[in-house]
DNA sequence: CCAGATGTTGAACACGCGGTCAATGGAGGG
DNA sequence: CCCTCCATTGACCGCGTGTTCAACATCTGG
């Protein structure tokens, strides 16, 4: 007993739609087409149908994980603040709380970069995300840079932003491998502690 | 027609140093009993025979990976060194300097590190090697805080070390992901014009 | 009201996996 | 010299995977 038809696109967003869930419940490891389709309630033959092979669902899945949350976007209510020191602690702090309120979404995107590095497709559209990511602070960064000139005589404006993403990426992948014993907090005032002298000479 | 014996001990080696040799080639998906089997000349029951099972040998596997590349140890060069910040600074050179010079051991403990995330047992001992690198920064990292009491009024010596260490982790993950792109040298240098002011005042 | 188009189902296929184990044969002690 | 160990082999099992596709249900336009 078939069940009953629908739409292409109401269906590709069900199927997608249960391909986050598993995966964020599950991992990618754990992401298989049947999981899916059982998620959705329906036939694990729809999958490929509708998605032609496995892969193109992922990349899809992955798209969907850019656009639906805000991860690694800057948004407007930071790029409104002037001083470019107080931009870069306020994205700082955004994305430490992300942290603990999107646990499962850093945990996928962190699921995707590990698969990055063995798929060719997903790694481009890692590369680009990070490039996007690292461009959000070329702003603040070039800013800081002139700021005091002479300290950062041979800094580039990539290399300190490739700093800054270093100080994300790296407390996110510690917090995924030990969510409890991460202190994002500690981390907070420390990172704070550590760059609030930064921009106050140009202030 | 059967091959040759072997003792225990020599036969585990032979198989752990095949299991290596995949695991960099193939990553820790790729790696299979059949293929660690073919890779050192073995039928592939002997794998299990001599390690009880995968898990076992994935296990036998990361411990190898913790002794073999003196990855993560601050060696005795660096404790050498008197101030703390040469010290902070020569640990961070060296670090940088892996990402070049051992990358297929950083892909693979980034495999390992990845499999933590669904494996207790690999996640566990993750944990501990994560919780022994960052207590080597400790002396230092105390030092610094010490250095400017008032800046670090809230800082705890472990928040700190967290940063120190995302610092790291975070380099790695993102010449991970796109080795070419990931300039170590400008790295490098944007990180020293950051912390050099940071023990300045406390020599 | 009836085709033709199309979404849907689930059986089937080939594959590779981890694991098991009877059979084999080489090595060393009695 | 033979006989007992035991490392070694490779066929085999059960399973889960991605993918295919004939059969079928449903919808739609004439």
């Amino acid at each position: 007993m078939p069940g009953s038809k629908a739409g292409e696109l109401e269906r590709k967003e069900q199927i997608l739609s249960a391909a986050f869930t598993v995966a964020t419940r599950e991992g990618l490891e754990g992401l298989t087409i049947r999981r899916v389709a059982t998620e959705a309630g329906l036939s694990h033959g729809l999958v490929p149908f509708h998605f032609e092979s496995k892969d193109r669902l992922l990349a899809a899945l992955l798209d969907r994980l850019f656009a639906s949350t805000g991860a690694f976007e800057v948004g407007p209510e930071i790029l409104r603040l002037e001083s470019p020191l107080e931009r870069l602690l306020a994205l700082l702090r955004q994305e430490m709380a992300r942290l603990t309120s999107d646990r499962a979404g850093i945990q996928l995107f962190f699921d995707f970069w590990h698969m990055g590095t063995r798929h060719p497709r997903i790694r481009a559209k890692m590369r680009a995300e990070l490039k996007r990511y690292r461009e959000a602070f070329s702003p603040m960064v070039e800013q800081v840079l002139q700021a005091d000139p002479r300290r950062f005589a041979d800094v580039s404006p990539d290399g300190l932003a490739a700093v800054v993403v270093s100080f994300i990426k790296g407390s996110a992948v510690q917090s995924v491998i030990d969510p409890e014993g991460f202190d994002v907090a500690q981390f907070t005032v420390a990172a704070n502690a550590l760059l609030s002298e930064l921009g106050e000479s140009s202030a």
